[in-house]
DNA sequence: ATTTTTATGTCAACATGTTTACGTAATTAT
DNA sequence: ATAATTACGTAAACATGTTGACATAAAAAT
């Protein structure tokens, strides 16, 4: 192997390493300064995503605990102990599936979703503003694309997740 | 305000949300599967970080635990429970810093450099090629470039980063 | 009808992250 | 010299994330 192979794979190797290293520091981040921004409503970014996915047109008649965590890619009980702070804050609740007794659905109640869209609006855009200053549209674009890219890659890292989507491409 | 404005702000919001959301869902799986890549050694992709950290140039003789902190962008806190636990496993140590005797430096051991550069980079390198398939040397680049840029705005959001930043510039 | 699978709940142990707060010792400023 | 600041350790309380394990009840397969 010649030495610019070498020098080639050390550059390499630096990049990646630099690569996941600003990936470790915006999440650390993300939480840090997106908990601070909601820290009116004492939500935190967890909570948020959570708030957010159960808005989603697919969702908004409940969603079952092990699909919302499939969702968020969290454990399932990992969620648990969050919808049952959310619920205690009664923004969510839990119903019995009509199709399927064993099945919960979460959804989000009337004060939930009053919160989502007449309060928290106002700070998350104040966010995103902030947290994409300078970003265009076009850059904004490229990123969810490398991070549509880079999720697919974990994805297939994870035997867990991989086995869940073949599942839901069986259904 | 026209009818397009508003579906230009609809769409801008829609498209920011999602980019946070995969942002999130990165975070996750970064942990998930960084963790899990380097399972056999028995480190976490935090003290991943930490160790990766200690083997830069800047840091080789030793760095502040405040340092350190600022460095990876977590608090005091979290970072004084992880070193002691990375301690715990011999792999990194405290030393008091010369120029001033409350300052204690941390660095790598022996075993500890050990570690790093014989075992885990075999572990490392695998995971960097699974989680970049399919990535250019451009598209990593353009990556990082998002992420540093990201990074600056997190720490404008935030008053303590900013802070460290400024007094860091007046050194 | 009986067995197996599935969905959830729950408990436990652990690592990581936050914040607030207090003590101590060394340095720096006055 | 005295006072203020700085660096660290440490503790507590909390929210998030992981894994593993076990119980229960309903659905699905045999």
């Amino acid at each position: 192997m010649g030495k610019e192979d070498e020098e080639t794979r050390a550059m390499q190797a630096a990049l990646s390493n630099r690569l996941f290293f600003r990936l470790y520091q915006c999440a650390n981040m993300l939480h840090k300064t997106g908990t601070r921004a909601l820290d009116r409503h004492g939500i935190t970014t967890q909570q948020w995503a959570v708030l957010g996915a159960l808005t989603r047109p697919a969702f908004e008649r409940g969603v079952a605990v092990g699909d919302l965590a499939t969702f968020l890619l969290v454990s399932r009980q990992n969620l648990a102990g969050l919808i049952s702070r959310l619920e205690a804050q009664g923004l969510v609740e839990k119903a019995v599936d009509a199709a399927d007794n064993r099945s919960r659905l979460i959804r989000l109640t009337v004060t939930g979703r009053k919160l989502w869209q007449d309060d928290m609006q106002v700070e998350i855009s104040g966010f995103y503003a902030g947290a994409l200053q300078g970003f265009s549209t076009d850059d904004r674009i490229h990123l969810i694309h490398y991070l549509d890219k880079m999720l697919k890659n974990f994805k297939a890292l994870d035997p867990e997740a991989t086995s869940a989507e073949e599942k839901q491409a069986a259904e």
